[in-house]
DNA sequence: GTTTTTGCAAATGATTTGCATGGAT
DNA sequence: ATCCATGCAAATCATTTGCAAAAAC
């Protein structure tokens, strides 16, 4: 969609929730939409560089009626801040690198129920299903390569020089 | 397993990693072994039942210290305080009820492998996936079929009312 | 006795809230 | 003109950290 396309689309759904449109709302999607899995901070950095003299809360205030309304969703890795995507109402998951903590999508193949069979449910219905993912992202594969190379050549050193 | 024997293996395996054993790390380890699924805040109370002296700080870093040696897991639920669970090695999932929050085991029958077949891994090198079931427990079910039930009723004798 | 643990206080980071002003409809 | 949205300050919640005292080895 086009930058221009994507603000009509974002003006018709916040009128159709009952939401004004202000250009806060308007510059956080853009933020939310120019950066997949960005947080809260990253947000209000992005924000600032179109409207100076946005406050903090302003942004998460924003940022939580906009979840609400399901313009955006957030996620929320274990042990760091939430991050916010537009990718909302598929049923997708997230990848997560241990080293690096770059966040990726993930398509969920199996449709919207859970993804798993467990045996063990007792007796809950289950609504949705979360799975996150954690690896090596292909980005620190190749460091890691290199690290181990490095740190044989060290080793090779060592045992010429004793 | 008996309290007793509990007691030694924690012992034990304190031991092992070198680290030492005291009344403090007991009661933490008794205390998350007697309340699956505790909170940082639960664990408190219930150690303080033994040793009302100990401070706050000192049993979170008692949990991250026994988090690190894999004698307990952490357990990070998007939007509310870690749990703590003695539950560990094997590859279990979690089930969160929406409406009271209580928190269960779900065993993963599949393996410890990741436990979907995404078609979109970007070439990430996948360690493990954590698995997280939004749903309504059968307690919350009851509950909520009550509630129909009664608003039933009242719409019921507003309308003879009428 | 030495080193690790604990206790205490204070700080941190992320996020939320209450209240007055300002802007969108 | 009306009422929702934003700005501001201060609070909250979960958790961490630095340093001195106490306890386990």
């Amino acid at each position: 969609m086009s930058p221009q396309a994507l603000k009509e689309s974002w003006t018709a759904q916040l009128r159709a929730k009952g939401r004004r449109v202000t250009k806060q709302r308007l510059a956080v999607l853009e933020a939310v939409q120019a950066n997949p899995h960005a947080t809260a901070d990253q947000i209000i950095q992005a924000v600032r560089q179109e409207l100076a003299g946005i406050t903090v809360q302003s942004v998460y205030v924003i940022l939580a009626d906009l979840t609400d309304i399901n313009l955006i969703q957030k996620f929320e890795p274990p042990g760091s801040a939430s991050l916010y995507e537009t990718r909302t109402g598929d049923n997708h998951h997230h990848a997560v690198c241990i080293r690096c903590g770059k966040v990726q999508d993930v398509d969920c193949t199996v449709g919207a129920a859970p993804c798993l069979t467990p045996q063990n449910f007792h007796g809950m219905a289950i609504i949705s299903a979360d799975v996150l993912y954690r690896g090596i992202c292909t980005d620190c594969q190749k460091a890691e390569e290199k690290e181990v190379a490095q740190a044989q050549q060290v080793a090779a050193q060592a045992a010429l020089a004793s």
